[in-house]
DNA sequence: GGAACTCGCCAC
DNA sequence: AAACGTGGCGAGTTCC
């Protein structure tokens, strides 16, 4: 509920719901060809993995051990028959304790047939969830995703039908295959404008912390490089050696925002060692996980005196230590402060005008600001290029919204002046708005050529 | 036959 | 002491 009299929150989403909803009625174009040529290709290669899966030892096994015909896509039987039946030891636990069946619990089995399931539902995954969603849900061609801001505990929105804020991106395969079946219109161009870190940014306009300050509005430093630097103890950090971005990356993904978010050194160990690294949970011996250089981690991380994925973990504890108590302190003691002031109120009043209230952890309390913060930083500058777009009776439409990032689709001839309008707003027009915000937003661009499918989008240099 | 649940997995 | 914040959605399952 937004605080009660607070005009401009409630202004924002009222603008908003009708920017968005112009989005929703302009749609995004689908090659629909393209899905049932791609949803067939799916089919026979789900039926092939089908056919040789029944075909092993492993399920002859199962079916032979059952009383009911097996369905191979349930979890539940699959589980039952893993750790009831055949009595191997459980691994990984669901939230209510039973045996885990995702990829990670099957993976550590060393069963390999369960690779057959594995890849068997990663492409149903894409087949059913994205292809066939876009089957059902386009008119004529076109998809029109639904963008809620009723739903979100902390304003920001959400999407359905389809929901066009978790298509792949990270997966090659499924980024591709999916990605490939969105359009502009004819003769058109895709163009996205990414706000970059901007939870990251609006935290510390709240937190206030000198040395988050710095590396904000300082370019010359990198938050995610000195902490690379920190948990691999490189001597040097340099992009063009092997392996060094990918370090990067992990500590930036693997250790960096889960810490911000409240998450704690042993998954961030997870994380950081066997999700990025490659490493296994023992003691490393030369030659495994990432190259690095003309070297691999466990060579270059045994030479610094971390033998083993246990003292890996012990790095990690002692970094946590060091994040909180020296490198951003006042970030850590604005958690303190700020959650004290919840529990005295049982409300959190945002910099935006919003009201979060009801029962809350601290891990909520804390995160809620960025994550309603950077959403509002966006949901303001689609409102004004919606405006603007039909002031200036544009051709380009806004199609849709990721949470940080707005997706165009551009008349090539408008292309310069969006971009510069675009930047404009996201980056000057903004902060000029929202006296609150006292650090610099920065924004990064990706663009695919005309009539080219959004899976081909590359970064765009617009300055 | 549908509502409500768990599980797994996609995004930021 | 416990251990990552916010969503949507498909499949399987259970309950009414």
């Amino acid at each position: 509920m937004a605080k009660a009299g607070n005009m401009e929150a409630y202004q924002l989403l009222h603008k908003g719901m009708l920017a968005l909803a112009r989005a929703e009625r302009q749609g995004i174009r689908i090659d629909m060809d393209y899905v049932n040529r791609k949803k067939q290709q799916m089919t026979n290669k789900i039926e092939h993995l089908e056919e040789d899966f029944r075909d092993t030892k492993f399920f002859k096994d199962w079916q032979k051990r059952s009383k009911a015909k097996i369905n191979i896509n349930s979890g539940q039987q699959l589980g039952d028959y893993l750790y009831k039946v055949l009595k191997i030891k459980v691994g990984k636990e669901t939230k209510s304790g039973m045996g885990s069946t995702d990829e990670e619990a099957l993976k550590q089995l060393n069963i390999p047939e369960l690779d057959y399931l594995v890849k068997i539902s990663k492409l149903k995954k894409i087949r059913d969830t994205y292809l066939d969603g876009y089957t059902r849900e386009q008119v004529e061609g076109y998809i029109h995703p639904f963008f809620n801001l009723n739903t979100v505990v902390t304003y920001r929105s959400s999407s359905n039908s389809p929901n066009f804020q978790n298509v792949p991106k990270r997966d090659e395969f499924a980024m591709q295959t999916v990605r490939s079946a969105m359009f502009p219109r004819p003769g058109h161009l895709l163009l996205e404008v990414d706000y970059s870190g901007v939870e990251v940014r609006i935290n510390a306009c709240i937190n206030k912390d000198k040395n988050l300050i710095k590396y904000i509005k300082d370019p010359t430093t990198d938050m995610h490089r000195d902490i690379a630097i920190q948990i691999f103890k490189l001597d040097e950090y340099d992009e063009k050696i092997e392996g060094h971005k990918t370090l990067r990356q992990a500590a930036k993904n693997g250790f960096v925002f889960p810490q911000f978010y409240g998450d704690w050194y042993k998954s961030c160990a997870e994380n950081v060692a066997c999700n990025w690294g490659e490493l296994p949970k023992t003691k490393w011996k030369a030659g495994m996980g990432i190259a690095i250089g003309n070297t691999y981690l466990s060579n270059h991380l045994i030479s610094k005196g971390i033998l083993s994925y246990d003292k890996f973990t012990e790095h990690l504890k002692e970094m946590e230590a060091d994040l909180w108590k020296n490198r951003f302190p006042e970030y850590a003691k604005w958690k303190d402060v700020w959650f004290a002031k919840y529990q005295k109120k049982g409300y959190i009043d945002l910099p935006t005008g919003f009201r979060c209230q009801g029962v809350m952890n601290k891990k909520q309390v804390c995160n809620y600001p960025g994550q309603n913060g950077g959403f509002a930083c966006l949901l303001w500058s689609f409102i004004e290029a919606d405006r603007i777009m039909q002031e200036e009776n544009w051709d380009t439409r806004l199609i849709g919204q990721i949470h940080d990032s707005i997706l165009l689709d551009v008349l090539p001839s408008e292309l310069d002046h969006v971009v510069e309008v675009l930047y404009r707003i996201t980056c000057t027009d903004l902060p000029k708005a929202w006296k609150w915000i006292n650090v610099p937003l920065d924004v990064d661009m990706e663009i695919c050529k005309v009539d080219e499918p959004w899976s081909k989008k590359k970064k765009y240099a617009f300055r």
